[in-house]
DNA sequence: TAGTAAATTTGATTTTTATCACATCTCTAA
DNA sequence: TTAGAGATGTGATAAAAATCAAATTTACTA
């Protein structure tokens, strides 16, 4: 089941895989000159807040989130991304600290790739250029949907966000019309709502008598798609 | 008194600002070749959520709110633009409708830029190509701050904040020296923090009877503003 | 495969925030 | 200058969400 006319995804997604994509073969070859590949384990921290950056990063396999810690340790997660994302551009980029952390939510493989060959490529492909525009330019649209659904909904919906984009992220690693098990422990959704692992595990229950997903142990399997996108409270 | 060393003022602000300062003449003078000038009154809506971005705008005077409609039509002002600021660009970059909704919070006059123009200096100019890369990065740090703190913070907090952004933007156009008077109203604030007027009228008196602010009429000056950092508890 | 530590779930309670109702203040326009 | 609409302030109450305190389940590991 596609989210088509139910649920604005593309609203909630970077979509900084298009990047690659669109360059040539020889501005890739150029940006993966000095590429070097890294393994990271589950949890395993990948960059941290207010540390310097020296280069950015591209998913190869896994899945990764980005969050900040708050003042009393609480993790708040405010992206996941998969497989062909880039991580750690915006600080390259504004020639700042990372003003965010990343980690591993799962077994991943990325490419580092030192900034010196990112700003080089910039410089030299206009086409690139104007990706990277187009890309920061629509995290813009992602972010005011984010802060206005923290700003204003309750936490119920923002749970049933969460769930419908972590689902999303988890399809891509599925073979089509296998179930989507989402791998994801109740305290990385409270981080991604901006709740507790409490109230999460009691909306799970209730989604669950009602219908709307199932669990597998500790895999949450999404059975009625178009349910949880009516309790995200989205007009898409 | 500065914010320097109490608050990091600087990762709640775009800094679009520094967009046309850092232009050559030439570039400057293509920008601005067919820009047209608009009057607003306080109130009055610059361009609404899910319209067809045709150009951008330059803040010439005045300050304007940008923000969402939720669908119980709360209102979400999640940024505050004043004068040398954009709007707008967002849209006509990624090539979507405006994401969020610009009215202006007091008279303002703004340059009316078509889209045609705005591109065409971009793909012309490196370094406003390479400037937006720096102002839309910046804005991923302003938004994550955002995001974390309406995630995570309670609402006395967040109005603190609210003030501290709102004492800054109204300092600009105040002789140095002279007080810094907040002229918006409590709806406004409440809109910013995410939170009822009821409950920023309870937090302003409460701060008044701290002695961290006093109110002349409806306009709020802030008076201790180093306390006002602490409440909002931002580490820098 | 049993044992166990960690993760999850559930219930009770407290805290925070929103809502409702209404009093009071402010500013504008007649 | 003054009426009065609209904005703001306050108190009481309701609702939402967090916290606290166990049980129970799950997924490892020995």
């Amino acid at each position: 089941m596609s989210l088509n006319g139910i649920f604005p995804i593309d609203q909630w997604d970077f979509q900084s895989r298009s990047i690659l994509m669109e360059l040539s073969d020889a501005d890739q070859a150029r940006l993966m000159m000095h590429a070097r590949e890294e393994h990271y384990q589950k949890g395993d921290v990948i960059f941290r807040e207010g540390a310097m950056a020296t280069g950015i990063y591209f998913i190869q396999s896994g899945m990764v989130k980005k969050y900040k810690i708050g003042n009393e340790g609480q993790e708040h997660i405010f992206y996941v991304a998969g497989a062909g994302e880039f991580i750690g551009y915006h600080a390259v980029l504004a020639d700042e600290c990372y003003p965010d952390a990343a980690a591993a939510l799962e077994e991943s493989v990325l490419s580092y790739i030192p900034a010196a060959d990112f700003l080089e490529v910039i410089t030299t492909s206009p086409n690139l250029s104007k990706m990277l525009l187009k890309v920061l330019s629509h995290e813009f649209t992602v972010f005011t949907n984010n802060v206005s659904a923290f700003a204003q909904r309750p936490v119920k919906e923002r749970i049933a966000i969460a769930l419908i984009i972590l689902r999303e992220k988890f399809k891509r690693s599925v073979a089509d019309g296998q179930p989507v098990l989402i791998r994801v422990s109740r305290d990385d959704i409270a981080n991604m709502a901006g709740t507790t692992r409490e109230n999460v595990a009691r909306t799970l229950t209730e989604f669950r008598q009602e219908g709307i997903l199932s669990t597998h142990g500790r895999k949450i399997e999404v059975t009625d798609i178009r349910r949880l996108a009516d309790i995200s409270n989205f007009p898409d």
